[in-house]
RNA sequence: GGUGGCGUGGCCGAGAGGCGAGGCAGCGGCCUGCAAAGCCGUCCACACGGGUUCGAAUCCCGUCGCCACCUCCA
């Protein structure tokens, strides 16, 4: 089974054909750095990041592409007196690229930011005035529009008619000819910091907010790629407007619209005026980052997430399962002659899911599925069929990012001397528990036990022997 | 007004004409000194009303409810 895809523009499922054989090229917007990242910017990255991890894991050498938007109206907004505009974006920039990280959402090919491609915009507006596709405004203000009425197929991505659409109520009309038209280049006006001013062939100004998308995405992939991403709500008008000036300058443009779905919270839109937003680093302060990620990682990509008070408890029961197995088979399988001897696969189940419209929710069935046929294993003493399981289920968690034998996810103190410590230290109260045990002693036992769980350690008795393990979630 | 989506068991969340996804929680059992972990069993759901069909959660018609987008939100 090859990969299909959900194509927004045809709003069908379409087997994934790439451009050129064996290579994979992908835009995919980021954010605009005007204020701190929050679950849905998390939620859109990480899908992107499921979807580039399983074109790699599928042979597929994969460029991925995600754009900085730093240069925009709500940037100079949000700039303050102590703060240039310049600053504010870099210093958004670098929180985003550490929730980014956090996730284990891995850093994309390039991540250009606007500001430096502002010459390739300029090329792009060009062709597009030479070809009657945008005219500078008639008032003097500098600004350059996209002429919708001069390209008959504007709309084909969200199947909408102009003169069916609702008239922008909020943008200044100034000198466009047509409501719908849209701004390629804004004229510098008077009250703007001339750090924020380029000049061009119409005059000093700014970027549009869509002509970016197309300058970098063609400057880094090409006239053609195979996939642009973005947030469902990205799609009209950012999306159709990028569609609509790249293709309107000659270029073919992106081969496959994929769009994921948005993050409610409390079964409402997450907004500034109600005040329901969570942010980034609440939500990774208030759960295992790796928890985190399963939580956004586990509904189908293109379904709206309704977080919730529970998604993340849920969440990490999940992740405590798989990891409680993987260490269970390590200790089963270490030291007999499977260790390290199974090639790591996906079963074919996971990666037909995977194939399926990146079909997560399923995969992560088979995943469970196979953690329960190896903990069937290792009760019945089939220590090849833990073996194999071990190796599946940690090959399909890295496809996922959640393994959490993974390096990504293990605690980072290097040398391992903290934890060597640690273990000396509980396996002689784990050894004094024994010998209590031994003695029918159980008051002791259980006194052991407790004061142990109290700091957050687990003490587990198997046919094996006893063992520790720090519990998580605490 | 235009475009699109959704309604599945206590909760989350897939599926899309017949063979009970999966996770969490609950209950019963096995195991255990007691636990924990694990395993087995149990809880047989698809908004409502019609229709098509041998058979519908799935297709069709209608109704109700919810949501998103319609010019600078991931």
């Amino acid at each position: 089974m090859t990969l299909r895809l959900h194509d927004s523009r045809t709003a069908t499922l379409r087997d994934f054909v790439p451009l050129v054989p064996g290579s994979v090229g992908m835009y995919v917007c980021g954010p605009t750095v005007q204020s701190s990242p929050h679950i849905g910017h998390l939620r859109s990255a990480l899908v992107y990041d499921l979807l580039r991890r399983w074109l790699s894991v599928s042979g597929y050498s994969v460029t991925l592409v995600r754009n900085v938007t730093d240069i925009d109206d709500k940037v100079l907004q949000n700039a303050s007196d102590s703060e240039e505009w310049w600053a504010l974006a870099y210093r958004m920039e670098l929180e985003f690229s550490a929730a980014y990280r956090a996730l284990g959402i891995l850093p994309p090919s390039y991540e250009p930011r606007a500001t430096a491609s502002v010459p390739q915009m300029h090329e792009i507006i060009e062709r597009l005035v030479e070809r009657g596709h945008a005219y500078p405004a008639s008032d003097g203000s500098g600004d350059v529009y996209f002429d919708v009425t001069s390209w008959p197929s504007y709309g084909e991505l969200t199947r909408q008619r102009v003169d069916a659409m609702e008239a922008a109520t909020d943008a200044d009309p100034r000198g466009k000819r047509d409501p719908h038209d849209f701004a390629l280049w804004k004229g510098a006006k008077p009250e703007e910091p001339a750090s924020a001013v380029w000049s061009s062939p119409w005059g000093d100004g700014r970027p549009g907010w869509h002509i970016e998308c197309s300058a970098m995405s063609r400057r880094y992939l090409g006239d053609e790629f195979d996939i642009h991403g973005g947030g469902l709500d990205l799609r009209f008008p950012h999306h159709e407007n990028e569609l609509a000036q790249s293709t309107a300058a000659g270029f073919p443009f992106a081969r496959y619209w994929v769009h994921n779905g948005l993050v409610n919270v409390g079964g409402q839109k997450m907004s500034k005026s109600i005040g329901n937003s969570i942010f980034a680093a609440d939500l990774l302060a208030s759960a295992r980052p790796i928890a985190v990620r399963y939580a956004l990682a586990s509904a189908h990509y293109r379904s709206t997430i309704d977080f919730h008070d529970g998604a993340l408890a849920d969440a990490e029961a999940a992740i405590d399962r798989i990891e409680s197995f993987l260490e269970r088979a390590e200790r089963r399988v270490s030291g007999t002659r499977f260790e390290g001897g199974i090639l790591p696969a996906v079963p074919q189940a996971f990666a037909d899911a995977l194939d399926d419209d990146l079909g997560v929710p399923q995969a992560l069935a088979v995943l469970h599925d196979t953690v329960r046929a190896g903990n069937q294993a290792i009760d019945a003493d089939d220590v090849h069929a833990a073996a194999v399981a071990e190796a599946e289920v940690r090959a399909m968690a890295e496809v996922l990012g959640i393994d959490p034998r993974s390096p990504e996810w293990r605690s980072t103190s290097g040398d391992g001397s903290t934890e060597r410590a640690l273990d000396a230290l509980v396996m002689r109260l784990v050894e004094e528990r024994r010998v209590a045990r031994g003695n029918k002693d159980f008051a002791t036992a259980d006194r052991i036990r407790n004061d142990l769980s109290a700091v957050g350690i687990v003490i587990e008795d198997t046919p094996s022997g006893t063992h520790w393990s720090i519990d998580g979630s605490r």
